[in-house]
Formats: structure tokens, sequence, C-alpha cells
DNA sequence: ACTCCGTGAC
């Protein structure tokens, strides 16, 4: 206790005309200054002293107080001790119970948090605010919980209470992280009522830029522009990461442009999501300017960085800069060893990436989950140790989605390797699994027809059929300067003249010069201008693998010339396709960029909406 | 009076 402070006390004279006795003023004025002091408090041993001086003024019952107390405790992340005060109040009142509810969610147990607001309906002697609502739906946008969320908006909706701006962002976030982007837009449209702010369009930027639907991220992005308010650190991280999967270098620039404008380019977490933009629009040397730039580096912008790295086949380069990372004492998380095993596979660093797996625990404290293991697994396979593949993959327990990736990864190891046996196990789990359905079955098939299985073959595709399984057709598209051009797997229209071919040969010639005989990059790249006795999937295949390769010859021979050449694929490189990017560099004498957009094609029905592209 | 919403690496 400050013992000037009670020393400066002036005592109200005792008399009975007075409203307040001098115990009570002694009182008012201590609690006053006891709320006045958690208010302040950022230290545990400070708000310990000052919960035992309330509990022994007798304030124990003083709900007021005692909510100012949880408070300081959740502040300083203790939530157990919060929780301890709440359940012994003798009358919480609606503070009191939304004050728990965010302290769980502000200390990542949204679980908790959700079950406190159970307890609380039960409970039936208090009902829940919007301030309430608005952190219950936080809490089921972490957990991504649609049922339950749902359920609460319309006990919401059913209470008649109106709903405000901050309710409804965090009601349409929830729909948004549950991938329900349609239901988010229509509680976002709803809010013409109650009064957008940024937030509310953060809200539903992030919800389109976060399910794949970045074009309708951006075109929301300018239309908050019409309204003349200014966009703020959150929206520009969400604009940037939405042209970062759309994979548009321009409108990345457009963005950094608007930062530098706003004067957010040292905020971290923008400036984090640019060098992730420059990454995946295929300009790393932009992404390490932006890196380089970052005064003060997390984690977060170390990781982005190796992967940027490993996507760009500098498997060397990434694990050097996870080494400076471990040397700076920067603890790596399980996503940067994920970048770490990346960069790998990627780059044919087997035995690395191996050392790496063994070693995490112990070095990194990062215990290998499913992810870590469906990375080498892939890595294994990439690299013709198949059966050491199958072998780590049996051992690995994973759930459905997880488990999609992990036989999928097999999946292409054993058609890459001519393994029917692999390809056959990996298609039977990814099926029953119902996983990825569609292209397990033509791989299947294919395993069969190549194995004389024509039988088996033929039923199988009737069963697809039965199924209404029709596979996508393989899509890549190149950007030159402002425009997009696709190609279509199995289309070679674009080659009238025959020039691709042309091109593919003069590239093959360079690369068996330079010593990559029956490399798989080069054999590739001819086997895309000789399919001649292949069945119609098995071309599609072929070709899907090297779409990017044709789209860059067309590119190359038909289009207007431009500075950089930037190439979408969905291919992961390896040193091969790597080396004969710099080949055609040296063919055409222009910067070639390569990109990875394995994030942007791949979804969890095994779809690809490519076609939203257009 | 005290309690609420949106951003970055996978």
């Amino acid at each position: 206790m400050n013992k000037r402070f009670l020393q400066n006390v002036r005592f109200a004279p005792a008399s009975s005309s007075f409203p307040i006795s001098q115990n009570d003023f002694f009182h008012l004025k201590s609690k006053a200054f006891l709320v006045h002091k958690l208010s302040e408090s950022t230290h545990l041993f400070l708000t310990n002293s000052l919960k035992s001086s309330i509990l022994k003024l007798g304030f124990a019952s003083d709900t007021f107080t005692i909510n100012r107390l949880i408070n300081s405790y959740v502040k300083l992340r203790e939530t157990n001790t919060a929780r301890k005060l709440f359940d012994e109040m003798p009358e919480p009142n609606v503070v009191s119970w939304t004050s728990v509810i965010s302290g769980f969610n502000d200390t990542g147990q949204p679980q908790t948090a959700l079950s406190i607001f159970q307890q609380m309906h039960e409970d039936k002697s208090v009902a829940p605010n919007e301030f309430t609502y608005a952190s219950v739906f936080k809490a089921c946008s972490a957990l991504a919980e649609p049922r339950i969320g749902k359920s609460i908006h319309a006990r919401l909706e059913m209470s008649g209470r109106r709903s405000n701006t901050v309710v409804s962002s965090s009601l349409l976030d929830m729909y948004g992280k549950c991938n329900d982007v349609e239901t988010a837009r229509r509680v976002f449209d709803s809010m013409i009522g109650c009064g957008r702010n940024v937030v509310s369009w953060t809200s539903m930027i992030t919800a389109y830029a976060q399910n794949a639907r970045g074009h309708e991220a951006v075109q929301l992005f300018r239309s908050f522009n019409a309204t003349f308010e200014r966009p703020n650190q959150f929206m520009l991280a969400s604009v940037i990461s939405a042209c970062s999967s759309l994979g548009r270098l321009q409108w990345g620039r457009v963005a950094h442009g608007v930062v530098t404008h706003g004067g957010y380019e040292r905020n971290h977490v923008v400036a984090t999501s640019l060098l992730d933009m420059y990454a995946k629009c295929g300009s790393l040397s932009c992404a390490e300017k932006i890196f380089w730039r970052i005064c003060c580096h997390s984690v977060i912008s170390y990781t982005s960085m190796i992967m940027a790295k490993a996507k760009h086949g500098l498997g060397e380069e990434a694990l050097q800069l996870f080494e400076e990372m471990v040397a700076k004492r920067i603890k790596p998380n399980y996503v940067t060893l994920l970048g770490v095993l990346h960069a790998c596979s990627h780059s044919g660093l087997v035995t690395e990436g191996l050392g790496y797996l063994n070693s995490m625990a112990e070095k990194h404290g990062v215990v290998p989950d499913p992810r870590h293991y469906t990375c080498v697994v892939d890595m294994l396979g990439r690299f013709g140790r198949v059966d050491e593949a199958y072998a780590l993959a049996k051992t690995i327990e994973v759930g459905a989605e997880q488990g999609a990736l992990l036989w999928g990864a097999l999946l292409s190891a054993g058609r890459l390797h001519g393994r029917v046996d692999i390809v056959g196990e990996a298609s039977k789990r990814l099926i029953q699994s119902n996983q990825q359905v569609t292209s397990a079955y033509v791989a299947l098939s294919n395993a069969y027809a190549l194995a004389g299985g024509w039988e088996d073959s033929e039923s199988l595709r009737l069963e697809m059929k039965r199924g209404g399984n029709v596979k996508e057709r393989a899509c890549s598209w190149i950007e030159i300067k402002d425009s997009v051009y696709a190609f279509h797997a199995g289309d070679l229209s674009c080659d009238e003249s025959g020039e691709i071919v042309r091109f593919m040969k003069e590239l093959e010639k360079r690369m068996k010069e330079r010593g990559h005989r029956g490399g798989s990059s080069s054999s590739m790249i001819i086997s895309s201008s000789v399919f001649v006795d292949v069945d119609e999937e098995a071309k599609e295949e072929i070709v899907s693998l090297h779409c990017e390769r044709l789209a860059l010859a067309f590119g190359l021979i038909h289009l207007p010339s431009g500075p950089t050449i930037r190439i979408m694929n969905n291919l992961r490189m390896c040193r091969d396709c790597h080396e004969a990017f710099k080949v055609i560099s040296e063919i055409v004498e222009r910067e070639i960029v390569v990109r990875d957009v394995n994030r942007f094609h791949c979804f969890k029905d095994g779809s690809c909406t490519c076609r939203d592209f257009w």
C-alpha cells in the first residue's frame, strides 16, 4: 500500500448528518486507489499484492473490483488464477463472464472459452451481451467450428439483440475462417444498416483471400478505396496476401505502392506479407530486398525467406539462412522446420533432410508431426528411394486431410519411378479415405493398364464414371507484362507451325551439352512432343507435367517480348528443372523467374480452380 | 465503471 496516500486521506467528520461514515469513505478511496493501481499493473507480483489487499479490505464480493482484478490477471496471461477468482464470485455479471471468455481466447484456449460460454448459457442467471457474442464468435473462428458458431449465431438472432459492427465483424470473420464465404458475404451485406468500418471491410477481404478467391479480395479492396477511407496495416497485409495467391506481380507492386504511400513499410506484418508476395510472384530478388530491410527479425520473417529460397530451388541458401537464424537465437517453430525440409526436398539434399528430421526434436525442440513426415516421404520418393518412403508413410498416423497429402506424395513417387505396387497402394488409401478420388482413380487405372491388367483398369474407369468423377483438365499460365496466357493440358493447337517442338529439341540439345543426359526434365520435355501411342489420360498426365514448359515455349515464340517472363507452374522445382530454366534463360537472353503455386492449385477436394482465373 | 472484432510464414 502507498503509505503517503493513506496519510493524505482526510477523513470526514463523524456526524450523523454526513451521508457516509469515515469507514465508508476510507473504503471508497482505497477501492478507487486499488482499482487504479490494478489497471496499471504489468507485474504479477504487484497484482498479487493488490489482490490480497482487496480481499483483506473485504471487496471479495464486489463484482466491479473483482472484474478489474480478473482483467489484470487476464492481461498477465494468468488465466487459471482469473478462472479461480471468477469461480469464487458470488455474483458474476456479464462483464465477469465476458472477461474470462476473452481471457481464454487471448491465451489460445478457445475451447475453454466456448465451454465457459456454454456454462453461462446453462446458468441462465446472466444473459450474454454484444461483447460476449463477439468474443464467442472469435473462439469459434479460432477453432474453425462452423456448427457451434451457426447455432450461437441463431441464438443471437433469436435474442432479438441488434448486432453492432463489432459483433458482425467477428461473425463474418468466423464464417470466413470456416470456409463459408457466401455466408460471410451475407453478413457483410447485412452490415449496411449498422455501419461498416475498416475492420469489417478487412474481415471480408481476408475471407476472400484465405479461401482462394483473391480476385474478389482485390475487387473489394478497390470498392473500399472508393469510399475514400484509408486502408490500415491490417487491410494491406490481407490484400498483399491476396495478390500472392493470385501470383499477379503487377497487383502486388501496386499494393506495395499503397503501403509506401500510407507509411506502413516498417510494419513487420506488412513487410513479411510483401516478402512472401514477391517470392510467390517470382521475384526472389525483391523478396530478399524486403528481408534485409526488416530491422528486427522474427521467426516468421526468417521462415518466409527460408520458404522463398526453398521454392526457388536454392536449398543450400535456405539451410544457411536457417543456421544463421538459430545462431541469432531466434527459436524455429514447426513451420520453420517444414521450410527446411522443403528446401532439402526441392534441392535433392536427401541426407541433410533426413538429418534435420531426426534431430529437430532434440536440437530445436520441435517434435516432427505428420506434415514433416509427409515432406520427407515426398523427398525420398522424388529421389527414387520409394521403398523407404513407403515404409515411412506406413508408420505415420494421419487424419484424412493430411493423409491425402501423404499418400498423394507417395502416389507421385510411384508414378515417377514406375512402381505399380506403390501406385496401387497409395491410390487405394486415397480412394478409401475419399480424398483426391479422381486423380487416384486415374493413376490407379493407368498403373493397371501399364501392368497389363486391362480388365481392372476398365472396371475402375466405369466405377469412376458412375461416381461422377470427371478429371479436371490441368492448366498452366504465364504472365507477360500485364496479360495472362493460359495453356490447357493436352492442347497443342497453339503449335501449328511446330515451333514448340523445335524449341523443345533445341532445349534438349543444350541440356545434353551441359551433361544433363536422361535427366528427369530433359527427357520429360522431349516426351511432351512425342506422345504417339499413349492413351488419352496418360497423355494428359504427361502434358500436365510439361505444360508450363510448353507455355514458356509458346510465350517465347508468339508473345511480345518483355524484360521478364514469369511462369506459373503446378510443379515443385527439382534441381534439374532449375537447370533447364537456366539454359532457357541463356537461349532467350532474358531473365526467367519460375514460381511455385502449389498452394493455389491444391484444394481439399483435389479440385483445381485455375478456371476461376479467367 | 469493467468486457468485444480484422493482418504475415504452412
